[in-house]
DNA sequence: CTGAAAGCGCTTACAG
DNA sequence: CTGAAAGCGCTTACAG
C-alpha cells in the first residue's frame, strides 16, 4: 500500500512539487496559473492521493492530534464527556487519541508520555491521585494541557470543573429542609479534590440536629464496598435520605436498594450525582445531580486550542454549575 | 516548548546523531562503547529528551497509531469495546485514535480519512449502512482494515462478529418452549446486516402456533419508536414474551414497562441483547444476551496486527459465540 | 507564475 | 566501535 505523495503529482504533472503544495493547501498569496492549479487537481485525483499528515507535522511541529486522559472510557460519563469532546475537537480539525488511566499514576503517566511521543499538540486529562510529576513536567515544558472534571491541588493549570461544593452545600440544605432525621453520605475514601469538594460542602451545611454518617469507599471496589456500608448504616427505622456522590455509588446503592426490596421514596429517599441511562430504569425517578456536559467539553476544547495557539498557563479554572434536577426519588 | 531532539544529544555528548540514535534504540547488532553508550543516556536524561515518533513514523511508514471508528463512542456497548480495544492496542505499542460515525456514511467517511491521512497504520471499525464506498476505498489501497461487531455485505474484510443469526435461533426456540402465545421481536428497521441476522435467525425457528410480530424502529429515534410500536402491539392479555435485539432497544422497551408499571415477568417476560449496566437496575434481573467483548477486542487487535505487518485479505470472519444469560426476566 | 533548496527529527546501509 | 549521508513527505522563504 504505497501512497502517493506529492512528488508523484509533481512528476506526473510536469511541475514541481512547491507548486503542488501551494495549490493543494489553497495559499492566498501565491498566484498560480489556472491551467497548473487544475492540471494538479485532476493528478491528485486520478492517482488518488492523500496527504500525508505525518510529514507535514514534522514540518510544521503542530499533529493537529490531541490527547484526552480519563480515568476509564467505559464508564458512562467519562464516554459521554469524551463524545462531547470528539464532536468539539472536531470541529476545530483536531483528532483525538483516547487513553484510561485506571485511576493509576503509573497509567497516567505512561499516557502522557505516549502522547507527548506521538506530538499531540496538547491534552485534555482527568488527573488521578499522585499524578502531580506526570503534570508537572508537562507544565515545565511548556505543553499545553488543561484538565476536565477533576483538578489537582497545588498544580497551577488551567481547566473546566463544576461548583462541587456549592452543589453539595445545596444538596445539603435542600434535604436538611426536608426534615430528614438521618442522612448518609455516601463518597469516596480519597485524596481527588472535586471529590473532597462535595464532600466538604455537604459537611459544611449539615445540620447538628440531624442524624449524619458517611460511608466511603475505596476507588476499585466500589459495589462490594457500598453494599457493606450501607448493610451497616441503612436504618430504615429512622426518615432518612441517601446521597450518592457519584454515579458509580448510585448505581451500586440503588442496586443494594433493589435487592432488598427497599422502596424509595417510601423507605429511604435518594439523591445520586451524574446523570447515567442507567437510573431510568429504577422503578423511582431519580434525583440526581446534572453536569453541563457539553458546555464543559466545549470549553475544555476551547482552552487547549488558545493554549496551543498561545501558550499563557495562568492556572485559571472554568467553573461551570452542576444542577440538581429533582424527580421523585425525595420525599 | 521546544523539544530537546536527538540533535542535541549528539552534540551535548560529543558524538553523532547516528551513534545517539543506535543506543537510544538499543540495538542488538551494533556494538557502541558502554562509555558513550552511558554518556548519552545521562544526556538524554539531564535534557529530558523525549522521542519524536512523528518523525520516527515519517521514516520508518509505521506510525503505531490504529484508528477505531464506533457508532458512538458514548454508547455503553461500544465504549466497552473501545476499553476493551484500548488495553489490547496498548499492549502491542498501539495508541488509539477514536471516532463516532454516528450512524452516517459522510462521517464515516470523513473519519477514514481523517485517520488514513494521520497514516494510522490500520483501522478497526464498525460499518454504517451506505459505508461501502469508503471502505472499498481503503482496500484498493491495501489499507490493512478490520470490522467489529458489524460487517457490510459484498465488502470482503476480515472481522469478528458474533453467531447473530444462531444465538436468536437458540432464544427462539427457548421462548417458543415455554409456550408464548405471543411473541414480539423489537428490532430496527435497517439494512445492518448483524442486525438483520438476529432477525432472520428470530424468523427460521418462530412456530406458526405463537401470535408473532414485530416492532421495528429507525436507528435515531429509538425511544419513541418503541414506545409507540408496543402501545400498538402489547396485549397484556395473552402470554406474551418481548425480544428486544440491542441494549438501546432494550432500555427503551424497559422504561416503557416500567412507565405503565407492567410487571416482568409475571405480566410479560424479556430478553435483551448486550450487558448493559442499566439492566441491573431495573427490579428484576433481565435475561440478556452476552457477548464475549473482551475475547472479540482481542481478536480485532490480533487482526488488524497480523493485516499490518503481512497484508493478506482473505476476507475471515472470526465468529464467537453469543451467550443468553438466563435470569429472572423469563418464566 | 514557478522552481531549487533547505530543513523538520528521525533511521540505517555503508564505509572506515 | 563510530560517523557522514541519504531520505521519509511535506512547507516555505527566496530567487528568478
Amino acid at each position: 500500500m504505497k501512497r502517493a505523495s506529492i512528488k508523484d503529482i509533481a512528476r506526473i504533472a510536469g511541475v514541481s512539487v512547491a507548486t503542488v503544495s501551494y495549490v493543494l493547501n489553497k495559499k492566498e498569496g501565491s498566484r498560480i496559473s489556472d491551467t497548473t492549479r487544475k492540471k494538479i487537481f485532476e493528478v491528485a485525483e486520478t492517482i488518488n492521493y492523500t496527504p500525508n499528515k505525518i510529514a507535514k507535522s514534522l514540518k510544521m511541529s503542530k499533529s493537529k492530534l490531541l490527547g484526552l486522559i480519563l480515568a476509564d472510557i467505559s464508564n458512562d460519563f467519562y464516554s459521554s464527556i469524551a463524545r462531547c469532546i470528539e464532536d468539539e475537537a472536531m470541529k476545530l480539525g483536531y483528532t483525538l487519541l483516547i487513553g484510561s488511566s485506571d485511576e493509576t499514576p503509573e497509567k497516567f503517566k505512561k499516557l502522557t508520555e505516549l502522547f507527548s511521543e506521538q506530538q499531540v499538540d496538547g491534552m485534555i486529562v482527568a488527573p488521578v491521585v499522585n499524578s502531580d510529576d506526570a503534570i508537572n513536567k508537562l507544565i515545565k515544558e511548556e505543553y499545553p494541557i488543561v484538565t476536565i472534571d477533576r483538578y489537582l491541588k497545588n498544580v497551577n493549570i488551567p481547566g473546566v470543573v463544576i461548583n462541587n461544593t456549592e452543589i453539595s452545600e445545596y444538596i445539603c440544605s435542600y434535604l436538611t429542609e426536608k426534615k430528614f432525621e438521618e442522612i448518609i453520605y455516601v463518597g469516596y475514601d480519597t485524596k481527588l479534590p472535586h471529590l473532597l469538594d462535595r464532600q466538604e460542602g455537604f459537611d459544611k451545611r449539615i445540620s447538628s440536629a440531624v442524624n449524619y454518617k458517611k460511608v466511603l469507599t475505596g476507588l476499585h471496589n466500589i459495589a462490594e464496598e457500598v453494599y457493606e456500608g450501607l448493610e451497616n448504616n441503612l436504618d430504615l427505622s429512622k426518615k432518612t435520605a441517601l446521597y450518592f456522590s457519584s454515579n458509580k455509588l448510585g448505581i451500586a446503592g440503588l442496586r443494594y436498594l433493589l435487592k432488598h426490596r427497599i422502596k424509595v421514596p417510601e423507605d429511604v429517599s435518594v439523591i445520586a450525582f451524574d446523570e447515567t441511562e442507567a437510573y431510568r430504569l429504577f422503578p423511582t425517578e431519580i434525583s440526581f445531580v446534572q453536569q453541563p456536559l457539553m458546555d464543559m467539553a466545549k470549553e475544555a476544547v476551547r482552552l487547549i486550542d488558545s493554549q496551543i495557539n498561545n501558550y499563557i498557563n495562568d492556572g485559571e479554572k472554568v467553573i461551570f454549575p452542576a444542577q440538581l434536577m429533582a424527580k421523585d426519588s425525595v420525599r
